[in-house]
DNA sequence: TTGTAGGCGTTATCAG
DNA sequence: CTGATAACGCCTACAA
């Protein structure tokens, strides 16, 4: 390996210059530099990151917290490929690099021991619930001041850095379309509210229903989690319209449990799109991929990943947590058609 | 930051005892090893990874390239995780890392770099196309004894680490099948031959339809580029039957081609499954989303993924490159609606 | 079974 | 503008 003493000696200069020259610290001679940079460049000389981590103390790492759920799949591919891919948009721009770290339920009561071994410098947190074991490890990480970012959850009362998509608004942009379709009778396919966004779209559903003075019947709330079968499996707890006194629309949490949804009723003859209205949520690939094509609503993960990133590198390289940021991004309404009346005819 | 100092003057012992302990080096005393650990426990001791690292002159990163394009949806987003998932649970059972590496076409062209900066031991490279540069790139790697394993690509005539699936039997099954339900014209939507696994679909693809006097004409044959989109436009390039003497079926080489292709023909009347029968291959999440549903090959991706990973770190821990390995795993047919005959009836 | 000491390749401080 | 030189925290012969 071709260390910097080699390089400094072919050069004729001190380690030390030779350094200045690979940071472009203080000032030096323009002559004295080409020459460092020759003599770098013929011997092909990289300089080690290890080494530079160690001396600086800082990894140069964004540590990226995923839960590993082999063979479960609540979240989509999709959610976190467009994260993965806002967040690595950042980091090339920093010169910094990703640890992908799959955390089980169990590993991820302590995140303070992802810093310990100081392999990252900060962490982007995704797809993390609100348990009471959940709170109190990610309140530890804030009292030793480790620099985190969650994405796509918030929690209410505590004051950490989020970058969150704006649900409530997009659930309202959702069940508002319904209802401007001329669906009256409007179910409600939610996840878990362990997350917030769920909690946020039942907000934007309440609100988007009060306003029309429709009132909401409690049949009309049902829970999944997330997964293609729990979407499946909500239909039988669904009464729908043509059978009886049932919805004559559905807003689903995501895309998903919308497609489960979808394949649950047309088993029964029921056509989202002509017998019954149909959004789902995230407008990922899936929706595009549906038949017929799936309402939806676009959420901007890659752009979400990104400013989580961009938040936590400007944190690090200040050194400074600083005050905490809450980002919050605007969705908006994808129409195909699954929700439109009339578009499909047999 | 508690060091190892701290611990070794709490415990009354040398600090290389403490490191003896915490890498269970040598024969020691029960009592010692007690004590140490004690002392750590209660400085609440953590070895810092970035000192081992550099100490050790290794790591312990599994570097993962992937390619980086983003707003370019070659490759599903199901493809990767799977695979990452894989490496994931390989990696959790050596306490190595994983550090993620988007590569634009540009940056593939030198992999070396990754390795020069030390930040990893070895390399799982997915999503490699065979083109003269990146066998060049790769070549030199190999020439500098720096580990990488290929996954899901071949290189002929070179002896580099794979993990592969066997697409020609994949494809064979593929197609076989489709023989069996009746079909007879069996079209092929293919991908860039760069992938090695384009090229094995269209050998499995051949046997079949060969073994069943089958002859191939030209016009069955047809090439997108794995993309949903790429699937839809075939579709103009493709003459079904019903409309004439187009074919009775079409095989494609991943599910999300198959899928756009599907929803082409739907938007002329024609059906997968009832007037035309289609397999995909990848037996992604999108097979199971469809309508009807897709009939698939399914490929081992998560197994690719861990199989890539084990050979790498084998390699690191015994730090002797030995002889490269080529691991094919099989795939299997997975029957669903789009390709049985009279299964689907209006 | 345990301690001593040199080294890993940088960074960063302090003189000059 | 440049050169010494002390960290940085740990690993690992070698000695005892």
């Amino acid at each position: 390996m071709i260390t910097r003493k080699e390089v400094a000696k072919l050069a004729g200069v001190s380690e030390a210059t030779v350094s200045r020259v690979f940071n472009a610290i203080g000032p030096m001679k323009e002559e004295t530099k080409q020459r460092v940079l020759l003599a770098a460049k013929e011997l092909n000389y990289h300089p080690n990151a290890i080494a530079q981590s160690f001396a600086r103390r800082r990894s140069g790492n964004l540590g990226v917290v995923l839960p590993y759920l082999p063979k479960v799949h609540l979240f989509s591919a999709y959610y976190f490929s467009e994260i993965l891919s806002g967040i690595g948009e950042q980091i090339r721009q920093h010169g910094f690099d990703m640890l992908l770290m799959l955390l089980t339920p169990e590993e991820s009561m302590d995140y303070a021991r992802l810093y310990r071994s100081k392999k990252v410098d900060a962490c982007v947190i995704l797809g993390s619930k609100d348990t009471p074991e959940q709170r109190r490890s990610l309140q530890q990480l804030q009292e030793q001041k480790l620099p985190f970012c969650l994405v796509n959850q918030h929690f209410e009362g505590l004051d950490f850095n989020e970058v969150d998509a704006d649900h409530v608004q997009g659930s309202y942009l959702a069940v508002r379309h319904l209802l401007d379709e001329g669906y009256r009778d409007i179910a409600f396919l939610n996840g878990s509210a362990e997350y917030s966004n769920s909690k946020d779209r039942l907000k934007g559903y309440q609100k988007a229903m009060g306003e029309a003075d429709n009132p909401v019947r409690p049949e009309w709330l049902l829970e999944g989690n997330y997964s293609r079968k729990s979407g499946y499996e909500a239909a039988s707890r669904l009464i729908v319209k043509p059978s009886g006194a049932g919805v004559d629309a559905v807003f689903a949490a995501n895309d998903r449990m919308a497609i489960g949804l979808q394949q649950a009723l047309r088993e029964r003859g029921i056509k989202a799109g002509r017998d019954i209205g149909l959004v789902g949520c995230d407008d990922s690939d899936a929706a595009k991929l549906s038949d017929p094509p799936l309402t939806s609503i676009y959420v901007p993960f890659f752009e979400m990943g990104k400013r989580a990133a961009q938040g936590m590198l400007e944190q690090v390289e200040k050194s400074t947590p600083g005050s905490s940021f809450q980002i919050k991004l605007p969705t908006q309404l994808v129409v195909r058609k699954s929700s439109i009346r009339g578009e499909i005819q047999q």
